[in-house]
DNA sequence: ACGTTTGTGAACGGAGCGTGAACCGGTGTC
DNA sequence: GACACCGGTTCACGCTCCGTTCACAAACGT
């Protein structure tokens, strides 16, 4: 498994030791610019945040982890029951928290359950809509079977279109998610990639991207059962 | 919100206290037969269950509840310290636990963050009203469960007025909530998006669009007269 | 009956998008 | 170091669609 990002950096001696006697591997960071420095090759395999004396830089953290700044899923918050409060509003910054002082046996099966979670349902290695089909791991795409080759670009965008069937996203959201980065005045290069994805699905599949006038691009076919 | 699903039957007086304190609807079930005769028209809104005492009944309801013989999402544990190793090899069988004897602000924070998770993630945006359905994110319409393609601006103006039914506006009040602040057009232009937004919601539906002589146009059928 | 307000059909003009091709920085090759 | 190659970006052009406008007919209120 890939090691665990903790703050802060040290952390709490007893959330090491569970750490370690779990068989986890983890590597403490003290800020945000430290967790993207120090990430590993081939990512986080989670985050577990405490938010004690420093709690405006945990929750800077976890921010920057959930703009995608820092590429670590699931996030576990650790934080004091006096704190509780701080958790109100801050919904989208976490999967699951901890009450410190913690029953290390609680924070376990925390952990298991969040990692369990997280391999069977946010990590699939493939990502299948109808006749497509994607590898994440090997970096390959299929149409009915046969494999088309995409570019690096073309592939991302692909994927993140595939993940979120039936949205549509504006061409500024689509540069900001998948290219990565502030943009700017480039909207139209998503138009060219879309083209070249609609050109390499081929014909009959060309319609797997629709194009929603004055909004932007929606991936897959209108599903409306809810 | 839908009612929640509670077991056992009856619940802690705690739980209970606590539930009704937070304004949630619920519901105890005695056992999953319960729990599927009681089922609402419209779902439960999330599942709380208490493996205390009746410890082998809790996880059957579970159980059940995971292989779909009774609808819903999400399902949170509230298990005695004690019992923590039972979690182990069931994770499939929850979203979240909470430790017995609970803090009353522990479990408020992971209901709340619960429905948060599963409203944002698994519930689209929907605007709905009668037998109009408009899905915000995707960008669709649908009557009688029927898609029909809007426009930008249509499908602009129709959400706006959906979402204050009953409300009448006047053309210069949806010119600059619909089209802009400052919008420099004829007021006849909402009029020609009016009459085309009636007729692509047919014949049966055109009249979801009332005119009020003189002052403008209302959405949705009046609650005071026929 | 008349004036005002709204519905209707049609036409105009521009915004938005698809498309082909050029541009440009990076990388490997000889 | 010169070169070709590849992939991502940008540009220019043309077409389609749709938002807007207009003129006239119908409906409504006084």
């Amino acid at each position: 498994m890939d090691p665990l990002l903790v703050f802060p950096d040290p952390p709490p001696p007893d959330l090491a030791r569970l750490l370690d006697l779990g068989g986890y591997t983890w590597k403490p960071v003290a800020d945000e610019k430290a967790a993207v420095d120090q990430t590993p090759d081939d990512g986080w395999g989670g985050a577990i945040v405490v938010v004690g004396d420093q709690s405006e830089a945990a929750w800077a953290l976890a921010r920057a982890i959930r703009k995608g700044e820092v590429t670590v899923e699931p996030l576990l918050v650790v934080i004091g029951g006096a704190r509780l409060d701080e958790l109100e509003l801050r919904d989208e910054l976490f999967d699951d928290f901890c009450i410190d002082p913690f029953h290390p046996r609680e924070l376990e099966a925390r952990l298991r359950h969040l990692f369990w979670r997280g391999r069977s349902s946010t990590e699939p290695e493939l990502v299948e809509y109808g006749a497509l089909v994607l590898n994440l791991e090997t970096y390959q795409a299929a149409v009915d079977r046969a494999p088309i080759d995409l570019t690096y670009m073309e592939y991302e965008l692909l994927k993140f279109l595939a993940q979120h069937p039936g949205k549509v996203f504006t061409r500024e959201t689509l540069l900001s998610r998948v290219w990565g980065y502030e943009y700017y005045g480039g909207a139209r290069t998503v138009d060219v990639h879309i083209r070249r994805l609609r050109a390499k699905l081929g014909e009959e599949h060309a319609n797997l991207i629709s194009t929603v006038r004055s909004v932007g691009y929606r991936f897959g076919h209108s599903r409306w059962s809810a």
